[in-house]
DNA sequence: TCAAAAGTGTTTCCAATACACCCATGG
DNA sequence: CCATGGGTGTATTGGAAACACTTTTGA
């Protein structure tokens, strides 16, 4: 594109400046797969959800848990901030990022008008260890919970309400336990529905970040149900069929059947020489992704 | 929450305002369906996807064509920003709208720092016939097409190229054409997949908005192929199984068999008492949306 | 030996597909 | 009359679901 000379002086006077604006952050939720150990030495370690917190050191909502992130600074794509900041809160570079919403209700936060946008990122479970324990960031990784139960729908004048229900997510490390509770309202209006969320309740996070967790969380299980790629990066390079399964599992919070998820998700993944023994039973063998169906 | 005297005061000395912080635009992506006057009186009309567009008249891109949107303002939440620059700009109120993207590349626009909240809005035939020839704004509405053609698969330094493809957008009204070429690569690194789209060509649009409008309409055609839902908000409150089906074949880009489509849909619509005659053949029955199933 | 997981085979069922066919209209 | 879309019926196919069964390990 050529630029005129009139539009040169047009830029040269403009000023942005002039203009009210709001500051840009960005919030990240941070989901990870771990293993606990089992009392049984037959049986599978129990896995679990993990989400990653912050303490805040400072006002507002001081020694409230928050989602790691931080402001927008000039020169970076969007994307960049988040990574970048992944990066200084866990060391880790590379994980699976992926804008799901904007927050920016007015209110949202003490200090003015900032606005957010939410991240889901995923971290596969051999990264994740080696990052727990160094806490100059304050930085907790928490049980995650997410229950749903249908309730009474609630009337909305103008509009239909086609269903509702309770989303209760509970977040507990080392005797701490964070609960956020909201109704969800399936709205029907103009000929299309709409999702309204209600906190009900909020225990120890801050801002808006137990509805920014929510509505993470069912991003990657609305993603994990309609095409299963997504939840393969809460693993490693290399992973057996059961702890693919019981990724999918946690994530879709429903149990599977070990031959039809093989079957499944077999043209996904190719099998590798390696085995892993000595669990008790019969060796797994150790899979790989597929890059070309993925 | 309790506010202590120490939060306010920390609240009443901090200023937003020594911080560096971006101006928040709003691009809509507006598709709608319209039909074109067939020669043949039993012929059904010929459907097309239309797209709004506004013929910018100030710089920076003075007389290119472009998304319609905004600035959001203080005290808006970001689905607000949209609605307001929609209903400025079309007169219509309640419609689909659905964030599908933030686009802030360095660069992207002349005047400065400015990032782009993108949405998806789909219009329903009846509504926006109203409003167009109005042009207050300059706004019209283009026909909308978009090829893929698959290609060579490029190098990308540290990261294997799973698949290439040249998306072909072609936008035209009474005369003027505007087109945009884009190549999509599909990375697989660090255990995922990722998507680079890069400008190859750019015919009178303004901004990076050939990328968001192909965005926008690969974000329709994904959620119409695995939830058909969102192509209902391309129509009026009735239609007949005929346009439905249309609209799908429009969005999906491929022919529909009627007689599975028909079952494939029933159970997301109720009959009416109502037919379309007067076709030179049979009439059909006029359909409206079950709310349930939405 | 045996509990537990690894892995295979088989049956059932449902939904997507493809296509043949009849119905109703109005120029 | 007859082209055109409206609408129904039906055979086929493929994948998901459920479950029975065999294999392999290591304390």
């Amino acid at each position: 594109m050529k630029i005129s000379n009139e539009e040169k002086e047009y830029l040269a006077a403009y000023s942005i400046e002039k203009y009210d604006r709001p500051s840009v952050a960005t919030d990240i939720v941070t989901f990870a797969v771990m293993e606990e150990a089992s009392d049984n030495f037959r049986k599978d370690a129990v896995k679990k959800l993990k989400l990653l917190l912050i303490e805040r050191a400072s006002f507002p909502f001081k020694n409230f848990w928050a989602l790691p992130g931080g402001f927008m600074v000039r020169g970076e794509a969007p994307e960049e901030t988040a990574m970048r900041e992944l990066k200084e809160e866990t060391g880790i570079s590379g994980a699976y990022l992926n804008a799901f919403g904007i927050f920016g209700a007015p209110g949202r936060d003490p200090r003015g008008w900032i606005i957010s946008h939410a991240y889901l990122s995923l971290i596969d479970s051999a990264e994740y260890r080696v990052h727990t324990g160094r806490d100059a960031w304050r930085a907790e990784w928490f049980d995650f919970s997410c229950k749903c139960e249908t309730c009474e729908p609630k009337d909305y004048p103008g509009c239909e309400n086609i269903g509702s229900c309770i989303y209760t997510v509970e977040l507990t490390s080392d005797g701490t336990v964070l609960r956020a509770v909201y109704r969800c309202d399936t709205l029907f209006e103009n000929r299309h529905t709409r999702e309204v969320y209600t906190p009900l309740e909020n225990d120890g996070l801050a801002f808006d970040h137990g509805e920014i967790i929510l509505r993470g969380f069912l991003t990657l299980r609305r993603e994990a149900e309609h095409d299963g790629r997504i939840v393969f990066d809460l693993l490693p390079d290399r992973f057996t069929f059961n702890e693919l399964q019981q990724a999918f599992e946690i994530v879709l919070g429903k149990d599977l059947i070990p031959a039809n998820f093989r079957r499944k998700v077999s043209p996904l993944v190719r099998e590798t020489d390696e085995f892993l023994s000595e669990a008790g039973h019969r060796p797994a063998r150790y899979l790989e992704r597929c890059p070309e169906r993925f």
